[in-house]
RNA sequence: UCCCCAGUAGCUCAGUUGGCAGAGCGGGUGACUGUUAAUCACUAGGUCCGCGGUUCAAGUCCGUGCUGGGGAGCCA
């Protein structure tokens, strides 16, 4: 006989004479005579009962399982006579598929703090949070590659390994085949030339918006910054999208639409896992996510937001002029006091900002976009694209690029060279907003963070 | 990388002016004919993060290192 899930078992909708069912073992009750088992195979959080009456022959396999084991029980579906559940398995044989020895481990039947499950990340899918979690995950990964084809948009597979050192988004990995310690140089290393693990698939991904109009990618991506926050890590992933033909207000909007969309989309489809955030991780998350949805975000130049910071009354650590970068104190205040929404800050000084964002007519700011939203703080960051040759020489020239290097993105702008635009999103950090969960750690399976490379 | 806090049983934590190491939960054993993180009884369980120092005596005080957490910077 083939194994039944578990989620459909119980969402079925008659009685059924013959069914398999194998999972882990969450709780086992003994009572004189019978014993409760109750599984989970991680077809969804719900866990199914199953009640087996105690034989010779159950009780030996019984002795032998306890929380965690995985166990086989065939028998026949039926209502339940108990409170709290509509259906359950009345069990005739149990196997056990694998032990778990109740000495050593780890997850016990109650609550365990995010700190100590973090230690048995290999083990922590097996919990109620953490699988409801991934299974998120897996869904608001789905629903970006849905998003992206219903509106005809191209996946684009950008490289992990890239040759340009100064994509000025940060700290990046080195990658060699060299032996550690050795005196070779670049030269003589695999590519002839110093290679990184990428921090960006944006220039890449503008070569094809260039051609194909559309496109995203959606990858793995590396900073070797020595960040410890819990918003950061040395490998994430990251939505790229780039559109062509396409200005500024066109890329907010794409983002605006984007993340509700996500959102929506996630509140569809994952109403049990949702309820667990919902009511264990972040008591406000409902309300959250429905004020997301339910209004525009705001759309604030950044000029207008100096103007507002220095007009508070607020104190601030770091002191408000035209011409800083926004502090996460000065973000904070605008999305979660000031607005209590979402809010795009754009057109930044050019002086804070790299140089393939496009001058605006004032030539002292770029067509640049933050969206900024409450707890999270920046969760996308985009910008329209310098189209125009002769500015974007200019500008590598004071950023102190080397042309040279970059002679296949020029030519892009040297050939039927249109306006465009782009932005990147966080994946982990839209998942932090829309399952409230505070450390960006406990939103991936295995994090990577600096001095932490278990599992 | 900087600032702050923490590290005691498998987990969560208490531990007084420096004086014999504690609780709840979990584990084990037993009881119980419908349990829901079952309940009840009994029971085992410790490198007090590592190293060095002060002291008759250190979980407790001092120094240092490691690890974890929070805040900042960097950003997504």
């Amino acid at each position: 006989m083939k194994r039944t899930k578990i989620k459909i078992a119980l969402n079925s909708d008659s009685a059924m004479e013959e069914i398999l069912i194998k999972g882990w073992v969450r709780t086992k009750r003994d009572n004189k005579g019978f014993s409760f088992l109750e599984l989970n195979d991680g077809s969804s959080i719900k866990t199914i009962q199953a009640i087996i009456d105690h034989t010779p022959e159950i009780e030996a396999a019984l002795a032998r399982v306890g929380t965690g084991a995985a166990v086989a029980i065939s028998g026949e579906l039926v209502e339940s006579p108990g409170k709290g559940q509509k259906w359950e398995v009345r069990g005739k044989t149990l196997k056990v598929i694998g032990e778990a020895d109740q000495e050593t481990f780890p997850l016990q039947k109650k609550r365990h703090s995010d700190e100590f499950l973090r230690g048995i990340a290999h083990l922590r899918p097996r919990t109620n949070k953490f699988g409801a979690m991934f299974r998120i995950r897996s869904e608001l990964a789905q629903a970006i590659h849905k998003y992206f084809a219903e509106k005809d948009f191209f996946y684009i597979h950008t490289p992990i390994i890239t040759g340009s050192d100064c994509e000025g988004a940060g700290e990046m990995f080195r990658v060699t085949s060299l032996e550690a310690g050795s005196k070779e140089t670049a030269e003589n290393d695999f590519f002839g030339k110093p290679s990184h693990l990428t921090v960006s698939g944006q220039l890449s991904a503008e070569m094809f918006s260039l051609s194909l109009g559309d496109v995203y990618t959606f990858g793995p991506t590396f900073r070797a910054e020595n960040s410890n926050t819990p918003r950061h890590v040395a490998e994430f992933w990251m939505i790229e999208p780039e559109i062509a033909f396409s200005d500024l207000v066109d890329d907010m909007d794409l983002g605006e639409d984007m993340i509700k969309y996500l959102i929506t989309h996630i509140l569809d489809n994952c109403p049990d896992d949702i309820e667990l955030f919902a009511k264990w991780v972040d008591k406000t998350l409902m309300s959250t996510l429905e004020g997301i949805l339910r209004e525009p975000f705001k759309r604030l130049p950044y000029t207008e937001a100096i103007e507002i910071l220095k007009k508070t009354k607020k104190d601030f650590e770091y002191p408000v002029e035209w011409g800083i970068d926004l502090q996460t104190e000065h973000e904070r205040f605008l999305c979660e006091e000031k607005f209590k929404k979402p809010v795009f800050v754009y057109d930044y000084p050019k002086t804070i900002k790299p140089f393939y964002m496009r001058m605006n007519d004032d030539n002292k700011t770029v067509a640049a976009m933050d969206c900024l939203v409450p707890r999270i703080g920046e969760i996308i960051g985009g910008s329209q694209r310098e189209e125009r040759m002769d500015v974007l020489v200019a500008r590598m020239d004071e950023a102190g690029l080397n042309k040279d290097e970059y002679w296949w993105y020029l030519d892009s702008r040297r050939y039927g060279s249109v306006p465009h635009a782009g932005f990147g999103m966080g994946f982990e950090r839209m998942l932090m907003l829309v399952t409230g969960v505070a450390n960006i750690r406990d939103v991936m399976p295995f994090p990577r963070t600096p001095k932490s490379l278990d599992f």
